[in-house]
DNA sequence: ACCTGAACACCGTTCAAGT
DNA sequence: ACCTGAACACCGTTCAAGT
């Protein structure tokens, strides 16, 4: 829905969108290519192939979903604030949570696995410091680090299902945050 | 691989092990047909087309691993004796667990959503009268219900890119299910 | 009753040709 | 540099024909 040139990145968004909507099957040039306003032909400009997209995808969602909230938390400095801020963050968007269901949950292109790996460890070497921070032993921590993204990819898993397990934004979410870090934080 | 006439059953079998494999895209008729020994223009002659071979799939799960699993531990008086043995056996079978990953995380073809819908409800009511006997009040139980299911879920779709997270049978395994008992359960 | 093989639609991919 | 449109391969689906 851009002017004249497209970017590789136009492409990009629009695969992420579409793994929001569908899944890494919704992902079809032929239906990308007229969103964009342009043949499916032209796509083969920007990409070498239907993988490569994905692989430009899921980077855009790393950087974004990765790296830009853990740079944003880093510098919080209480342990258990920034534990309930990224509950917060991670679970108040609906659409990217769909992403994170259709990304960890299946069989995906050989070719994404380096970064999903990538995100993975990023994420529960974020989780794990940050209850060391709380107190616990590196391996307890370790453990509830997992324990907790666990508990996040489900809850996605389930909501598309059962969309009523994830509240909404308000009072209802804060609470069942609240909920989730009394759980995970109990000795 | 069974002799001559090929059933429903056997489709519905090959669809299943497919989607362990390879998740719902694996379900290929083409693929699925000469594994039996068949055309895939025989294929059409047991279902109307590929969704209702991905339906048969998935009713063949839902009495195998959720009617039989919950048949069998009705009878067990514990309600804590029977979380483990529910515990033991939903984390024991890798394969099993695929397929969980697979048809609960991903925008699914609409004509499965009633399968699904029934099992996640009655997976989570079996756990929440569990937990009710356990001691916990209706609303409790069933949010605890409720996440366990998460974590279930969640596990195996981790395991997808990190298979260490679920231990392999045996000691180790018994360890992480009374963990999980623990954290669960906590009042 | 159960199966085959040819035909066709759909989407990924290639490529010669356009601006 | 960026795009189009025709061509072809792959897999879902149909169907006439075989046993």
């Amino acid at each position: 829905v851009t002017k004249s040139p497209l970017t590789p990145i136009d492409w990009a968004q629009a695969a992420l969108e579409a793994i929001a909507d569908g899944g890494l099957a919704a992902v079809a040039i032929e239906s990308l290519a007229p969103k964009l306003g342009a043949s499916k032909g032209s796509f083969y400009w920007h990409y070498q192939d239907r993988a490569a997209l994905l692989e430009a995808a899921v980077h855009l969602w790393e950087a974004t979903r990765t790296e830009a909230i853990i740079a944003e938390l880093e510098d919080v400095a209480d342990p258990l604030e920034r534990l309930r801020k990224l509950f917060g963050i991670a679970f108040s968007n609906p659409q990217a949570g769909r992403i994170e269901a259709a990304l960890t949950a299946q069989p995906v292109h050989p070719r994404l696995q380096p970064v999903l790996n990538r995100v993975t460890e990023r994420r529960i070497d974020f989780m794990t410091s940050t209850f060391q921070e709380l107190g616990f032993a590196q391996a307890d921590a370790r453990s509830r680090a997992v324990t907790t993204y666990a508990l996040y990819v489900g809850y996605f898993a389930l909501s598309q299902t059962d969309p009523s397990v994830i509240p909404p934004a308000g009072p209802e979410l804060d609470r069942f945050v609240e909920d989730l870090l009394a759980l995970l934080t109990k000795s």
